[in-house]
DNA sequence: TCTTGTTAGATTGTCGACAATCTGCTTGTC
DNA sequence: GACAAGCAGATTGTCGACAATCTAACAAGA
């Protein structure tokens, strides 16, 4: 038989592509934390009926980008530094589990998978757009993911993605010079590729941290201005209520 | 001042309850795994138009319990054995994160809310109301987690909660005698309220394992039979695509 | 001046109808 | 009989309009 395999057909629905432009432009920054969503006035400017909007915009809810006060309207999620911080502590155990578990299934299809990330994020880099380089870096980390064969693990971490992103987005638009992390990506790499398990978890672990420092720096100094969206907190979350009593 | 607080106003919109009534009916098993739910029949027996059914329909897709295909329609999500493992073996990771993390954070508040949920579950068991076992039984498992003080956590560990409690229903659903399970969780509760940090991480650990063993048997004897609503398979998870290359 | 009631405007939530798409059956042709 | 084309029927996706709710400004009264 023929050994051709196509990719799935793209999604036709006006809804996903809402969902994909709204996401793109949260993660990217170009609507800030808190910010309020006008339906009628993303409607338009979208030339779509609200209703297919309001669909995308509960999808985003739910994955945790968004968060939606009834009757009061859809907010851009605000970044606390405790959220940064609870982020990448559940990352660091994530990342250590991934490794595990896709370490025995490691082949050459992963190896050039990685180094075609890896090569990516050099692209990125040398070409000076931020956003495309915290985008493929992202790409880069989420293969050990990708081939740990752990679907519930998979969708975990991109949900966390999502807002590690953003966040990472937020703190290179702050400061316009972009990192110069040429080659941060190269042990990491070399470690995946050896037969030390347990160093290539210590690095994941160690390396992250790095970044993280400055990025949480940033995050407490944003907490000090008063967010014009500040009330668009915790909503929801509450779903374990003992109903019955 | 009064030193009274009062609880968050219900939420009224009909979503909210369409996405409540949905969600019990799937993690009770009452809509089962690969059905499929028509849209304007749902509707009218609620009593609803389609807009709010359509939009609780993509919270539930986002919150991995219902799998949306465009155009074909919205299935309740396949039950694999594999879905299961992965389910299990991240959550055994998320545990024993939780637990370090709640440690320190242990109170009297925390010691009475304990009591609380183990007290629900033992009255579950004695009113053999199995659904209502295992609705407790996650909620006092839930209490290291809502302890723990990382909100992603939390979301985290309720996603995975959502499919675990739907397993067991199904389990439950399928041999018709309750569970005498009378003080399986005595020792967990004991070890929470003691010294020893890693023998309840342990615990955790090899309690979980305990029906784990069995749920995974009857889901691999699911997967004989062919489910009428196999094609309903993995739709979307593929966020990752490098679009621009 | 402070509080309370009222009202107008804007925004979100919901509805019923129409358009686009899929599925299965029928028909016609070889 | 096998197969492709085409035609209902049903179901999902989308639209425009209406209802419910919130916000803020303003007026009335203590």
């Amino acid at each position: 038989m023929g050994k051709l395999d196509f990719s799935p057909i793209a999604d036709t629905t006006r809804r996903a592509e809402i969902v994909a432009l709204l996401r793109r432009a949260i993660l990217t920054g170009q609507l800030e934390p808190g910010q309020k969503l006008n339906e009628l006035r993303i409607a338009e400017q979208m030339r779509v009926s609200r209703a297919p909007l309001r669909e995308a915009m509960r999808e985003l809810v739910q994955e945790g980008i968004l968060t939606s006060i009834p009757y009061a309207g859809t907010f851009v999620i605000d970044v606390t530094a405790k959220d940064i911080d609870d982020a990448y502590s559940l990352n660091k155990v994530l990342d250590e589990f991934a490794i595990e578990r896709m370490w025995p299934l490691r082949d050459q299809r992963f190896f050039d998978e990685l180094d075609r990330r890896h090569e990516a994020v050099k692209q990125a880099t040398r070409n000076l757009d931020t956003t495309r380089q915290i985008e493929t870096a992202l790409q880069l980390h989420g293969l050990i993911h990708e081939w740990a064969d752990n679907s519930v693990l998979l969708e975990t971490w991109q949900r966390l993605t999502s807002r590690l992103q953003m966040y990472f987005a937020l703190h290179q638009r702050a400061r316009n010079e972009p990192v110069p992390a040429e080659d941060v990506h190269d042990t990491y790499v070399r470690l995946l590729k050896g037969s030390d398990m347990g160093a290539a978890q210590r690095h994941a672990r160690e390396h992250i941290e790095l970044d993280f420092e400055e990025l949480l720096a940033y995050a407490r100094s944003l907490e000090q201005r008063t967010s014009k969206g500040a009330r668009a907190d915790r909503a929801g979350l509450t779903r374990n209520r003992p109903e019955g009593d």
